[in-house]
DNA sequence: GGATTGACGGGAG
DNA sequence: ACTCCCGCCAATC
């Protein structure tokens, strides 16, 4: 069954715009991957365009940026693993767990915006 | 303005 | 499990 965009999310051709739409709605205690993130956001094959954008917007805006990572489920700062650490910590006070190697179950924490925040057609 | 570089992901071998 | 390789977008040189 199709999936419609949610009314309040922004134009497709506003990328950035939408990934920040998408990343402000990741509800506290759930994660979401760049893949998802940019598939939500009408660029399935641009999960570059997501991280870049974030990396940008976390400096000036408010996101949880924290609420996001790669698709193994895992802090994607594999050279700064003082910010990975901080980014654990944070999804720890959310309730997110973290297995040995890092990672947390995805199909337990993962942000569902199925059910959220989009609508069947 | 071309080239390079990422907080990435999926597929192929 | 591991190594390329390609796609895509924004920022930076």
């Amino acid at each position: 069954m199709p999936l419609t965009p949610h009314p309040e999310l922004p134009a497709l051709d506003d990328l950035s715009a939408r990934i920040d739409w998408l990343v402000g709605h990741i509800p506290s205690g759930r994660v979401a991957t760049y893949g998802q993130l940019a598939f939500y956001a009408g660029r399935a094959r641009a999960p570059r365009a997501v991280g870049n954008r974030l990396k940008r917007a976390t400096a000036d805006d408010g996101l949880p940026w924290w609420r996001v990572l790669n698709a193994q489920g895992a802090s994607s700062f594999a050279g700064d693993p003082a910010q990975a650490a901080r980014q654990r910590a944070l999804l720890v006070a959310e309730g997110v767990s973290f297995d040995a190697d890092g990672r947390c179950d995805l199909d337990v924490a993962q942000w569902d915006p199925e059910v959220t925040f989009w609508q069947e057609t």
